[in-house]
RNA sequence: UGGGGUGUGGCCAAGCGGUAAGGCAACGGGCUUUGAACCCGUCAUUCGCAGGUUCGAAUCCUGCCACCCCAGCCA
C-alpha cells in the first residue's frame, strides 16, 4: 500500500533515530485534529504522513482529538472526523484518545509548575494582557501579579478550578520571560476559565488548558516518538520543550515541523470554508467543489487517489501551491484501469436515422476497452438517437472531427452515419439532424470501407434513461484566493447542471458508482440523490484530458 | 524594524564538495472505433543575488535580496 522509496527529511530522521537507537520501543505518531470543523485535503497530507510513517516503520498511530476549547468543539465533528480518517484508509485500532482524557493529569502538572514557582495566577484582563505583551519589536512588561507566592498561586488556582471566578477573570501563566524575542515565551497563558460544558467532560471543569500546555504533555504521555506538525508551530517549539523540561515527566518527544499543503484555486482555511457554507456559496461542507474529504468523497474521488496525491507532493518545509492538475492526474490515474466506460450525452441533440428498418438493433460493447474482467453490456441502435450538441457543427472550426452536414462520423460501438439534413428553429439553432446509417459499418465487422474522421458517443432514445449530470470546476477563479475577498473570487461557474441521458445498462450496475462517460469525464453515481429510477444523478469527479480545443 | 522558516525549470521535488533524479504540466511524434488511456521523444550550461574557499560548489564561508509565519484567555 505504501511506497517505500519515499524519502523525505522526516522519514530520514525517523530512520536515523531507529538506527542510532534513540527510541526504545517502536515508532509512535499521532494525528491530532481539533473537533471544530471538517477534515480537508491538507489534513489528508498530515494523516498520510503520520499513519504512513508508523506503517512503514512498524509503529503505531493515535487518533487524538485536541479538544481543549469547549466553545468551538462538538461531538458532531468528532464523528465526522473519524468517518473521514477511516474512509481515507487508515485505522487507529484501539488508539482513539482525547486531550480531555488527560484533564486530571494536566491539572496536576499545572499545580506542579506552580509549586516550582514556574507558573502564576494572573488577574490581568484580556486587554491588559494584550498591552503588556509588547510587540514584535518591543519587549513585554511583567504582570503585576507575577510575584505572588507559590502558596497564594496554588490557592488561587484551586479556587479557579472550583468555579469561584467568572469566565475570563483569571488565567494561569507560565513564568518565563516577558522580554523574550519569541512572543510565545512571554509568560504564555496555560489555563483559562471558561464556564461552558464540554462535549466529553460536561461540566466537570471550568478551567481549560491551552494548546501549548496540553499538546506536549499528551504527546509525552502517549510516548509519541515524533510529534509532527505544520510550520506555523515552529515558534511554539521552545514552549513545547519548556513545559516538558519543567515538569516531572519521563518522556520528551521531538517536535518536527513541515509545510502545510497549498492547492491552487482553493483555500484550506476553516474560516473561509465555513463562510462559503454559511453564505450559501456551496451546499455544505460536503459540496463536491470543496477541498474537504467529505466533498471529495461526494465527487467520487477514490481515497487511494488522495493518498497517491499526498505521496506525490512530498514533505518539505517549503511553502507550496500545488496545481490542481496533479490532483486531477492522481484521480484519473487511479480510476483509469478499473472504471467502467459508458456513453452519455450532456446536451442531447436528436438524430433521426432515416434508413433504419428494424425497430432496434442490439449491439454489444465491453465495459472497459482493455480490462476484460469488467465484461460486456448490451446497447441498442434505433431510429432516434441522441448525440451531444458539441459533436455537431454547421460551420465547424478547423480540425473538427465530428459530425457536419454531408459528413461522416462513427458512432462508438455502433455504425457510421452520414448527415443528410438538419432541422432548425427560428433562431437558426439546430434542433434535429437527419442521417442515414451504413449497415455494413457495424463495429467489429466493418466492411464498408468508409473512413470517418472521428468517433462520437450516442445514446439511443429508447435505450437511455434521464440523467442529471453535475459538472464541477475550480472553487475559486484565481490561483491564490485572498481570504478577505473570497466572495469576489469565488468561481460562479463552478457548478453546472446538465439534463441528459445515459445508456440504460448503467442503471443496473450496483457494485460501483464510478463510471467514465466516454469523451466526457469520470462521473460518480449518487445513489442517495437519485430521486427515482428514471432520474439518475451523477457528479463529475474529473473531466478527461482535453487533447483538442476549438479555437474561438 | 524582534524572533522563526524558506529560496533548484510553469507547479512540486531529489540533491548532503565531483560536475542538475523523478513526477505533474507543456510541446513534438506513434498508436487509437474515447481528440482519453498507452508508447516514444523534447523541456535548468544552471540551482534567489554578489563575493570568497577549493583542482572542483546547488552543496562550505561571508554579505545582501525576496517570500511565508508569530503580538488569541484559538489550535
Amino acid at each position: 500500500m505504501y511506497d517505500d522509496t519515499i524519502k523525505d527529511f522526516i522519514r530520514e530522521r525517523v530512520s536515523r533515530d531507529i538506527q542510532e537507537e534513540r527510541i526504545s520501543g517502536g515508532v509512535v505518531t499521532r494525528f491530532p485534529p481539533e473537533p471544530n470543523g471538517y477534515l480537508h485535503i491538507g489534513h489528508a497530507k498530515s494523516i498520510c504522513l503520520n499513519f504512513g510513517i508508523a506503517e512503514e516503520f512498524g509503529g503505531i498511530t493515535y487518533l487524538r482529538f485536541d479538544d481543549t476549547n469547549p466553545l468551538s468543539e462538538s461531538e458532531a465533528f468528532v464523528v465526522a472526523i473519524q468517518r473521514d480518517v477511516k474512509w481515507l484508509g487508515f485505522d487507529w485500532e484501539s488508539r482513539l484518545t482525547f486531550a480531555s482524557d488527560y484533564f486530571p493529569q494536566l491539572y496536576e502538572f499545572a499545580e506542579e509548575l506552580i509549586k516550582r514557582d514556574k507558573a502564576f495566577v494572573c488577574d490581568l484582563s484580556f486587554e491588559e494582557l494584550q498591552r503588556s505583551r509588547g510587540s514584535l519589536i518591543e519587549p513585554g512588561t511583567d504582570s503585576p501579579f507575577r510575584n505572588r507566592s507559590k502558596e497564594e498561586n496554588l490557592e488561587l488556582f484551586r479556587r479557579m478550578r472550583a468555579g469561584e471566578f467568572a469566565t475570563g477573570l483569571k488565567t494561569l501563566r507560565a513564568k518565563i520571560d516577558m522580554r523574550a524575542p519569541n512572543i510565545n515565551m512571554r509568560d504564555p497563558v496555560l489555563y483559562r476559565i471558561i464556564h461552558a460544558s464540554h462535549h466529553r467532560t460536561d461540566s466537570q471543569w471550568c478551567i481549560y488548558p491551552m494548546y501549548d500546555f496540553t499538546h506536549c504533555i499528551c504527546d509525552a504521555l502517549e510516548g509519541v516518538t515524533h510529534s509532527l506538525c505544520t510550520l506555523e508551530f515552529a515558534d511554539h517549539r521552545p514552549l513545547y520543550d519548556w513545559v516538558l523540561e519543567n515538569i516531572n515527566i519521563n518522556f520528551h518527544p521531538p517536535q518536527i515541523e513541515f509545510s502545510r499543503l497549498g492547492l491552487e484555486y482553493n483555500v484550506m482555511s476553516k474560516r473561509v470554508l465555513n463562510q462559503l457554507v454559511e453564505n450559501r456559496f456551496v451546499s455544505g461542507w460536503d459540496d463536491p467543489r470543496m477541498p474537504t474529504l467529505s466533498g471529495l468523497r461526494k465527487r467520487g474521488v477514490p481515497p487511494a487517489a488522495i493518498r497517491d496525491f499526498c505521496n506525490r507532493v512530498g514533505v518539505t518545509k517549503q511553502n507550496n501551491n500545488i496545481e490542481t492538475e496533479l490532483l486531477d492526474f492522481c484521480i484519473r490515474n487511479t480510476l483509469e484501469s478499473t472504471t467502467r466506460r459508458a456513453m452519455a450525452v450532456k446536451q442531447p441533440l436528436a438524430v433521426e436515422i432515416t434508413n433504419i428498418e428494424a425497430d432496434e438493433l442490439v449491439l454489444e460493447a465491453p465495459w472497459h476497452p482493455k480490462n476484460e474482467e469488467l465484461g460486456v453490456r448490451t446497447l441498442t441502435f434505433g431510429r432516434t438517437i441522441y448525440i451531444d450538441h458539441d459533436d455537431f457543427a454547421i460551420s465547424p472550426p478547423p480540425k473538427f472531427r465530428r459530425l457536419v452536414p454531408g459528413g461522416l462520423v462513427r458512432l462508438r460501438y455502433a455504425f457510421i452515419i452520414e448527415c443528410l439534413d438538419v432541422e432548425r428553429d427560428e433562431d437558426g439553432t439546430v434542433t434535429k439532424v437527419f442521417a442515414k446509417y451504413y449497415p455494413s459499418s457495424k463495429s467489429g465487422s466493418d466492411s464498408s470501407g468508409l473512413k470517418p474522421k472521428g468517433v462520437i458517443q450516442f445514446v439511443t432514445a429508447n435505450n437511455g434513461v434521464k440523467a442529471e449530470m453535475h459538472d464541477y470546476d475550480r472553487l475559486f477563479s484565481v490561483p491564490i484566493p485572498r481570504q478577505e475577498k473570497f466572495e469576489l473570487e469565488f468561481n460562479p461557474d463552478s457548478h453546472v447542471v446538465h439534463h441528459g441521458f445515459v445508456e440504460k445498462a448503467v442503471f443496473a450496475i450496483s457494485d460501483d458508482p464510478n463510471f467514465q462517460f466516454e469523451r466526457l469525464g469520470f462521473y460518480f453515481r449518487s445513489f442517495d440523490e437519485s430521486p427515482n429510477q428514471d432520474q439518475l444523478v451523477f457528479h463529475r469527479t474529473v473531466p478527461l484530458n482535453q487533447g483538442w480545443k476549438p479555437k474561438l
